[in-house]
DNA sequence: ACTTGACATGACACCGGTGTCATGACATTG
DNA sequence: CAATGTCATGACACCGGTGTCATGTCAAGT
């Protein structure tokens, strides 16, 4: 491959003149910049960033590590949305401002991650982005003072710069939506209770409840996700089937994502309750894949990957040109939208009363 | 940034001689090796990758382009299986080999493939690997000559070295599976013809009802995958009563992914129809978020890109290493597991008539 | 005509490593 | 004891760019 030297024998100027048509920071002769140009297209010259980068001690290049901390296999992976749209999102972003990804990923395995980030430091990385498959806490087992450091999708205990989705007032503005349909009776399937997202959610949940007069009755709020493992649908059975039992069953049911929202469709249909005419069913995440194909389509908060990546990305430009560092104290949220669909209809006017027949497949 | 002179003159040696530490690639007294080793801890040391590229000509770094040549949105992206997977795979084989993934998206604009490029470029990425979001054929509108490329889901006209996956096989296992659980009367909704997937997923149907005397009646195939976008819904339902509405109506139906099943299951139980029991459906993809939540969990052909990312890994670190380069003529294909689940039974023993007064939603 | 300044360009050192070769210390051998 | 070989280490150039400073040319100003 070509190198500067090259093209300046080709040209016949020196190779600061070469850098110079390169770099545009100094008045070069129009003649003698089309020789350079002519004989950079001749050679196909395409400029040593590792070269550039010892000198001007900028590589240009931002890590990104996935995948971290799952002490299982991947099974949460499957739970919820692919991070991939988180990393979309700040890749775009990256490639604007002239920054190249390098991407790493745990493989669940969180004792690599010391490794990756040595890794990253020997390319010299103008910053690290950190993203967890789902918002939790978190602790970066190495050393990572003196990097430009920005979590996505967790938090830690130091004050690490953050962001993440704003679960509280998602779920605030997808109850209201629920409440303004015209229902009172809601209930709700939640994700574990281990999960930050949760304690969050369900915050908003009530206020949403509370702003509408509605008494928080906990009975109607299970906790049913088991990342899709064996009992799940038996919980999520189990849970409907008490709701349906009830006097006065809900009308409308809020599940802890989409994923549990087309669970809960099959086994409505199964027991024959019709969705959304008996009752309505809200998800959370906005996972395209199951929210659009689901029939009817499936009213939910969209958990906004691409744009916390994004946010992340500036973020983590701010705090790589600014040596100042602004205060992190809380964490960025980061709003999604609720994407309204058909599976949110206002409740029906008759009181419902459910065939209680209903039979779990073996 | 302490650098390797720095170390030297704390250690009272060479920079040499610390290189020879670092690499180990000449001996060192062990007395010399403890004091480096003791400078290099105490100044957090950590060689640049940068300097040691441009003399040793070799980066360690290998590109990834994602999400190209949609020349719509992203609706594509939600259509099947995240690459995420496959980047993946690719990345865990690269670790181990010591290299480090750059990765760029073009967001669905090919036009920027070539500045892509460039960028890998000047970073002296060792190989690229090109992703696709569904087997297609494409053409990378840049200068790749005198790179070593390796295409994933993807092929071009050039015969440029390609990993795909083996949608003839995949269907053929699948529909073998489902010949061997007894039913003669199979419909195929497939993806859009325009797709290479379902050309050779078809010839693998066909071969798989030849296999077992089946005669193949175009009838019971109907393409109906629009992406998730609105029609689809009908689409399918159009199909379906199709195929409800026959003398003989089929007693299992292949659908063309995951998604495609979800849907089916939605309006054969709207229309009261059950599965496994009545009809058997199978899809493409093992998209674990489904086939795993669907109740009957779903039985599916794996699309292994995990497995593909992997392999597309190791071909292209052999394209780097080996000078020569072997034959490429036909693309390489990977073959996915048939995993079986509960959507899959045998075909009922008496005939199901079924009740016509289904209705679609507006 | 001489000074001054703007402009265009080149020489050279330097960034942080590593390959090549030379050198010095010491042990082995005849 | 001198010759030879081995081992450990250092001096130096080089990789491919760029910052600094010097130099040469030419036109405008006095």
């Amino acid at each position: 491959m070509a190198n500067i030297y090259d093209v300046a024998k080709l040209a016949g100027v020196s190779p600061k003149t070469v850098s110079r048509v390169l770099n545009g920071d100094a008045p070069v002769a129009e003649k003698t910049r089309k020789a350079v140009n002519e004989a950079m297209a001749e050679l196909e010259y395409i400029p040593s960033s590792a070269a550039r980068s010892i000198k001007s001690q900028k590589s240009g290049l931002i890590g990104l590590i996935t995948g971290a901390i799952s002490t299982k296999t991947d099974q949460l992976t499957h739970a919820g949305l692919p991070e991939i749209n988180l990393v979309q999102g700040a890749q775009a972003v990256f490639e604007n401002a002239g920054k190249t990804l390098l991407i790493s990923d745990t493989g669940g395995n969180s004792e690599r991650v010391p490794h990756l980030i040595r890794t990253f430091r020997q390319h010299r990385v103008e910053g690290l982005l950190y993203v967890a498959d789902h918002h939790k806490q978190i602790d970066i087992a190495a050393n990572t003072d003196s990097m430009n450091v920005v979590l996505v999708n967790c938090l830690d205990e130091k004050g690490t710069p953050a962001v993440v989705p704003d679960d509280e007032n998602g779920q605030l503005a997808l109850t209201r939506k629920v409440v303004a349909a015209g229902h009172k009776n809601i209930a709700y399937l939640t994700l574990s209770p281990t999960q930050i997202a949760t304690k969050l959610r369900l915050d908003g949940f009530k206020t949403a409840l509370a702003e509408a007069g509605i008494t928080y009755d906990p009975s109607l709020v299970i906790p049913v996700d088991l990342f899709g493992s064996q009992g799940e649908h038996q919980l999520i059975w189990d849970a409907l089937d008490k709701f349906l039992r009830r006097d006065t069953p809900p009308t409308a049911i809020c599940c802890g994502n989409d994923r549990l929202a087309m669970a809960v469709y099959g086994i409505l249909r199964d027991r024959g309750v019709s969705v959304p005419d008996q009752i309505s069913v809200v998800g959370y995440d906005d996972h395209k894949l199951v929210s659009e194909t689901l029939y009817p389509a499936l009213t939910t908060a969209e958990l906004p990957y691409a744009a916390m990546g994004a946010r992340a990305a500036h973020l983590l430009l701010n705090l790589i040109s600014n040596t100042q560092i602004p205060d992190f104290e809380t964490p960025i949220l980061v709003n999604g939208q609720v994407v309204e669909r058909g599976s949110l209809q206002a409740p029906a006017q008759n009181a419902q009363v459910y065939n209680l027949n209903g039979r779990i497949r073996p």
